[in-house]
DNA sequence: CTTATCATCTCGCTCAGCAAGATACTTGTT
DNA sequence: AACAAGTATCTTGCTGAGCGAGATGATAAG
């Protein structure tokens, strides 16, 4: 038990190459965030709003239908911030609210084009760099960084 | 001119590997995300408190002093919400103000032991987790990690 | 000693999000 | 068919984070 104390105090003591990008990674999401923010501030969006949209393409390249209610549920929101939410997203024409024709309580939300490009035009360069940076990567490396994402996916929860 | 378009959509229509890479990345950037907002309202916090203790601990561990003012600007946020914000960490005892003793306008703020200890019971285990994983990384496939995380880095500006 | 500058704080306001409840639609029961 | 219970969204009134403008206190320059 005291062994095992030592060790601990040690381990903290002497950071190593783990730590590193450990922090490494705490920056990116960070900086991410920083950026996403400015992209926000910039189109008179609150970072909520543009989280909404992130989910909502997520959905759609998925091919999945996307209800207010799970788009709130997906943010933790309550009903009442989801409907505000979309109708500020609606207002500034990034979405349209379509009543689902089975079950008529249903509102799904669709992107609009105007929205998907807007996303593209600031994140686009971004993905671009790093599709050209991992383009230098060899099947192990890949898989590594792959590895890695996935571990640290799952850890978050 | 309809060449590079054809190709351009060519690529959006076939992933690859690197872009698996790429939304993976951002998956980890929303679930650390969300994990952080659980945190928070675990502990009846707001996210930008738990913002401000990392940017305050980050500042600790590189021995910077850190004032209000710069606290504030780190954050994005004007001077009467940081007071405000500084305000709301000092009556919850995570961080004290110290006046600084050779500019007496400036005002230090220092975390308290209690939210470090705070932070540790939640990232810590995600942070062992992580060093976990790497262990059982070897040279190249750190090399990897780290090269891949210091670009999205430098490309989130 | 006066004026300019800087760091923080105070005041009044805006707006995102919450709690509670209303409304509209669907499903199951008798 | 009629009614009750359940589900999805919207409405209302409120709390509180953050902003703009300006006050207060401290330092620095003339």
């Amino acid at each position: 038990m005291s062994d095992q104390g030592r060790e601990e105090l040690a381990e903290r003591a002497e950071p190593g190459p783990e730590m590193e990008i450990v922090h490494l990674l705490r920056a990116v999401v960070v900086d991410l965030g920083r950026s996403t923010a400015r992209f926000a501030q910039r189109n008179g969006m609150h970072p909520t709003e543009v989280r909404a949209l992130i989910a909502l393409m997520d959905a759609a390249r998925a091919g999945e239908e996307i209800t207010a209610g799970r788009l709130g549920s997906e943010l933790g929101l309550n009903s009442a911030g989801t409907t505000a939410l979309v109708d500020r997203l609606e207002r500034a024409g990034h979405v349209r609210r379509v009543r689902d024709a089975r079950d008529r309580r249903k509102v799904s939300i669709e992107v609009e084009e105007r929205a998907v490009a807007l996303g593209r035009s600031h994140f686009g360069p971004l993905i671009d760099r790093a599709v050209e940076l991992l383009r230098g990567y060899d099947e192990r490396e890949l898989a590594a960084v792959r590895r890695f994402l996935t571990g640290m996916r799952q850890a978050a929860d």
